[in-house]
DNA sequence: CCGCATCCCTTTGGATACTG
DNA sequence: CAGTATCCAAAGGGATGCGG
């Protein structure tokens, strides 16, 4: 295994660039999870609770938009919270601040999706 | 169709999201083809022939290295040039400026990868 | 009202083999 | 050296139907 790396043109620089780049590959292989950013966005502009989302997007089935906010949550995008007072119990999405800079960086993709050259 | 529209929830506001998002949603699946960041990223950094490619990369197989370098160039992320007097002719990928900018982009997610909270 | 389990189908990455 | 063609397996998204 280590023979083959000394034995090939790889030298730690490549394995460095290899290194971090799967990390950015997994962060993007997780954001482009079709609807996800949509999602993440929408919820930040107060549009947080399931049923608001459907309406918002209503070619999102239910259960991509369940797993979507699974997903979010657990990746600490999103906080799930229930408001145990009202009836039906309510469950809001709100957007945390790592969430919040992700959102930014979105932001900056779509400019720069907007220049055409 | 658009009856459709008038009869649900969606207001203007929730059309723009999906609209703009749905672009983000384009270019996040774009970007996020496996190996695509890592060559580009790659290429930037002088590895800018195709065995040099397939060297650092070396669980990369030739056809899916041949696809990203069509993909890079199609979308006007890299240049495809060759040094025709040379024998063999040398082919060489530089990244364009559009290219450059995503990387900074991509940067910036991968710091964003970095910080836990 | 807020989801999950299951099944299916399309997409995408990868292996093998072949060309200018 | 620099790719392309074809085929195949795995994964992801969507539809249907069911539970808390």
């Amino acid at each position: 295994m280590s023979s083959d790396i000394k034995e090939s043109s790889m030298n730690a620089y490549n394995l460095k660039v290899l290194a971090e780049s799967c990390q950015v590959n997994e962060i993007l292989k997780s954001i482009s999870s079709r609807w996800k950013m949509q999602i993440l966005y929408s919820i930040s502009k107060e549009v947080q609770q399931f049923s608001l989302l459907k309406k918002a997007f209503p070619s999102l089935s239910d259960q991509v938009l369940g797993k979507r906010l699974t997903e979010l949550s657990d990746e600490g995008l999103t906080i799930k919270s229930s408001i145990p007072d009202t009836m039906p119990p309510q469950i809001i999405y709100t957007v945390t601040p790592k969430g919040s800079r992700l959102l930014e960086i979105i932001l900056e993709l779509h400019l720069w999706g907007q220049q055409e050259k």
